[in-house]
DNA sequence: TCATACTTTCAATATATTCTGAAAGTATGA
DNA sequence: TCATACTTTCAGAATATATTGAAAGTATGA
């Protein structure tokens, strides 16, 4: 492989890791993830160990939680008997998948607590302002969760294109 | 205050650090923010250091943050020397300076790396699978960096109530 | 059923991040 | 200018998070 390529998916691979740990993303969750999109073959728990120098565990326990997002597949090869890993290819697909993890696991708590804040915080006069703004910040996020569950509803995407030609025209 | 209203408002800063922290910023910053929202008059340091048991050094970092990500004003009260901070009290306006910094310090310097990555990975036929995933990737990253732009354009929104218009009419 | 070839788990360890608090810095008004 | 009343900084300590690797678990096919 030329220096050049093997340069660039090293800095693929490094540059989804920082992009994620800035979004509370595990860093070498995202590493193998990347790993995988860079690579046309499916690829073996021991070549993701040797790639990125890390132990079997990490490795496991990392492709565990990327098949539990739904972003890799298990592929078996051939008549072997150990596993491969491959990862959605399609961009748009791994997108909707995302938003579909984030808002089942992080959004929908958050409506929830909220919520729990209005009643907890009683009808009287002292607590207008609090349940005010806490209002405001509940229907905004119900805002955010509907427009996720929009965004992760198709596997190829219908809204995305429709929502850029809207925005788009507002230029 | 009555005890449930105390309940509400901490369970309120809680959730909004347990929120924060899942999404790649500090907890403490997220409380701090949380503390302001919840309160309707502006607090002091000294206030804050209270509510929040952190410490002074603590405190200050984290408002300068939040100031800097323009969340957070300070104001002046009457004649005192001391300052006293609240938070953006419009939740949309928020959420705009939110989209805005990110966009800023996030997504422009991943659109760098992957433009980077595609230089490197040449023009070769090897590189081909490379390079298609890699420019998909960047496409969907410049219109994620696109939308942003538009939801931070605006003080008062006008995007949002025209894409929800659009996603309503699509269910 | 058993040996084999693999995967997963988890306690101990390493690493990264956040917090503290005392010292340094800064602005105000007398 | 100086004393004062505050704010900021940052090295070291505390805490939280991620990683290792050996032991336990599991599935396969002979």
């Amino acid at each position: 492989m030329s220096e050049g390529l093997k340069k660039a998916r090293t800095r693929f691979v490094s540059t989804w890791g920082e992009m994620a740990s800035q979004w509370g993303i595990n860093k070498t969750m995202a590493r193998v993830h990347a790993l995988l999109m860079a690579s046309d073959a499916a690829l073996s728990v021991d070549e993701i160990m040797a790639a990125l120098s890390i132990s079997r565990g990490n490795a496991s326990m990392n492709l565990r939680a990327l098949t539990d997002w739904g972003l890799v597949r298990r592929v078996s090869v051939g008549s072997e008997r150990r596993e491969y890993f491959q990862s959605e290819k399609d961009v748009w697909n791994m997108c909707c998948r995302i938003a579909r993890e984030r808002k089942k696991r992080e959004i929908e708590p958050v409506i929830g607590a909220l919520e729990e804040c209005l009643r907890e915080a009683g009808d009287g006069k002292e607590s207008e302002a609090f349940r005010k703004r806490t209002a405001e910040l509940l229907e905004l996020v119900r805002t955010l969760d509907f427009v996720l569950g929009k965004l992760a509803q198709q596997e190829k995407n219908a809204v995305m294109p429709r929502v850029l030609t809207l925005l788009k025209a507002m230029s």
